[in-house]
RNA sequence: GCACCCGUAGCUCAAAGGAUAGAGUGAUGGCCUUCGAAGCCAUAAGUUGCAGGUUCGAGUCCUGCCGGGUGCGCCA
């Protein structure tokens, strides 16, 4: 969708009248409180101070000069306090944001605004052994939802997977495996899940556990071949397992480097650090200490025992990353619980010279709380999405009869539950922790995913049922046919799509396009009483149509962004 | 103890330093012979944790408290 016209004209016509630059002014436009107040508002507390005047006198004064001129676009502007409202020719801003959302069709998101440029995003990055829950979810939906926000603004989105594939983790499984496993546990995720679980156990009646795990990842290291084949078959095991639950949720990635990938790439990344002189031995181990910059707790970058550690495969993974994409942008997409971490890892690229060492960013997101089970166990992943579907086809049983034109109940379900899941996750803030209820996650009431499915195939039955054929151009069109209220809010709200993505990618915050999506299908929900379609004169039908197409392509748009597949009945 | 994050309606959350702090939920009362009621409309609910400060203007920025969360050398 392209720049907003109108707008346009309105800061150029305020630029000119005012002398403040065009920038200055696209910023600090806003919106009346009340769509009857206008379209558009200007605060002129700048202007006024550049002008040594009071803002209602210029507020005034621009309304009743600049503004006075005709226009094809603006009808009119009012002074009120200190703000000046400017409103449009509505059926002509009706007919351009119509026309854009017709002309786009095929991606009404798609901007140039990024240029091309790369920003690379790491993100879900499970820990593998561990068994997947509702915290790797986070990551994983929320870094999806950045992928598409870019891909859609024109940048060019690199999703990676760094698997969790190395460190002590494995020693502590292998240990698990001699102890207390048998070869077929190697190709169960769940039997891995259970002596890792057991490990830990065990750990806290015999301590010497821990140096053993230690003892084995160190072999792994070193490339002894009874830890790499065991390393192997865990792997190969967890990323079938990873790879399902991918599949089940739609998340994609452009590279599943691991860790493990790195393994030859943080040797020479340590002896960068020791060339410019950051390093240092501490109680054996190879640190950098960083309390110079306000970082009191020092980076190791290897153990004493001489193996590493997580910040040394970040180090050699970074390095590695803008050698491969030249990233405009290097996301984490991790735990808020592991910002120290990042700290350390761009301070430390920082001081080894990298000029895009600014250009890395931890996004960071809050832990999910009261996410258990009623023993008192993590949720896994695929219980959650199990339950969920399993609530949404309870409710769609209910009430069969409302419902009778679902043909795939199962799908439905299925896609309805995720919807659920996901929208109560990436409605909130990230960094906000995340107070899981199993009441309201699998909600389909409210602030949902399901609701905003409800307004999407709401549309769609009004397209099928209405009778009248869609328009085949502008011109079948009629835009003062649009005086209801109820109308102008649709087109307003279709045409402040961009505007919410664009934020959603400078706040690197997802949830400002859910809540737009929530205020779009809130605008449907309380139009389509008044705005109806059959049985209405057919250029009337038509044009009301046509606004509620072009609000079901933004729904589909948005929804899709945040991982969520619109439906067209349920 | 130090560092980072969070305190907004009973609950869960919104509000680029700008107009009368808004939604959802829960509560109460209405709306389905008319394109789908997972919907709509209405009512009730607030000293934005506390105290200062900056500003024409502070929920938002600064300082200090209070409360909660997270992290703090050989885990990731």
């Amino acid at each position: 969708m392209k720049m907003n016209p109108f707008r346009e004209e309105a800061i150029v016509r305020l630029a000119a009248a005012t002398g403040l630059p065009p920038e200055q002014i696209d910023s600090a436009l806003t919106y009346p409180p009340t769509p009857e107040l206008g379209d558009l508002a200007f605060p002129c507390f700048a202007a006024a101070k550049a002008r040594r005047q009071a803002p209602p006198a210029v507020a005034q004064e621009l309304a009743r000069g600049e503004f006075q001129k005709p226009s094809d676009r603006i009808a009119s502007a009012a002074a009120a306090g200190p703000y000046l409202n400017i409103t449009f020719h509505r059926h002509a801003f009706a007919e351009w944001v119509l026309g854009e959302a017709r002309s786009a069709a095929e991606d009404l998101s798609r901007s140039a605004e990024g240029g091309g440029r790369v920003v690379a995003i790491d993100y879900s990055s499970p820990n593998i052994a561990k068994p997947f829950h509702v915290g790797h979810l986070r990551s994983t939906i929320i870094g999806g939802a950045l992928y598409r926000i870019f891909e859609a603004l024109g940048y060019r989105p690199v999703g990676i997977n760094h698997l969790g594939d190395w460190g002590t983790q494995f020693g502590k499984l292998i240990v698990g495996f001699k102890r207390w496993g048998s070869e077929a546990d190697l190709k169960d995720i769940l039997a891995l899940n259970r002596l890792y679980v057991k490990f830990h156990d065990e750990e806290k009646k015999s301590p010497q556990l821990a140096g053993e795990a230690r003892e084995w990842f160190r072999k792994q290291e070193a490339g002894d071949p009874e830890a790499m084949r065991l390393w192997q078959a865990i792997r190969d095991t967890s990323i079938e397992y990873f790879k399902r639950i991918y599949d089940r949720i739609g998340a994609r990635f452009d590279a599943y480097a691991g860790e493990s990938f790195f393994n030859d790439k943080m040797e020479p990344a340590i002896h960068l650090a020791e060339k410019a002189g950051l390093t240092q031995v501490s109680e054996g181990a190879l640190i950098i200490d960083l309390s110079a910059h306000g970082i009191n707790t020092p980076a190791l970058l290897r153990k004493a025992d001489g193996s590493t550690l997580y910040i040394t495969r970040d180090l050699a993974a970074a390095i590695y990353r803008y050698d491969a994409y030249r990233f405009d942008q290097l996301l984490y997409v991790v735990g808020s619980e592991q910002s120290l971490h990042f700290q350390q890892l761009f301070k430390i690229l920082e001081l080894l010279g990298y000029p895009w060492a600014k250009s890395c960013n931890h996004v960071a997101f809050g832990r999910v709380l009261g996410m258990s089970t009623r023993e008192g166990n993590v949720v896994y992943l695929e219980e959650l999405l199990d339950e969920a579907r399993e609530r949404a086809l309870k409710n769609m049983r209910e009430n069969v009869e409302k419902r009778p034109e679902v043909e795939d109940e199962a799908a439905v379900a299925e896609a309805v539950g995720i919807a659920a899941i996901f929208f109560s996750d990436l409605s909130n803030r990230r960094i906000k922790d995340y107070q899981f209820d199993w009441n309201r996650a699998i909600s389909f009431e409210g602030d949902t995913g399901p609701y905003l499915l409800n307004a999407h195939a709401r549309i769609a039955g009004i397209i099928r049922k209405c009778g009248i054929e869609p328009a085949r151009s502008l011109k079948d069109l009629d835009c003062r046919l649009l005086p209801e209220p109820e109308a102008h809010r649709l087109v307003m709200q279709v045409s402040r799509f961009p505007e919410a993505l664009r934020q959603a990618a400078e706040e690197l915050e997802p949830a400002v396009v859910a809540g737009y999506l929530l205020d779009l299908a809130k605008g449907l929900h309380a139009s389509y009483q008044v705005l109806r379609v059959k049985g209405e004169e057919e250029k009337l039908a038509r044009t009301r149509l046509e606004l509620f197409v072009a609000v079901k392509r933004i729904l589909a748009a948005g929804l899709r962004m945040l991982g969520i597949p619109a439906l067209e009945r349920m």
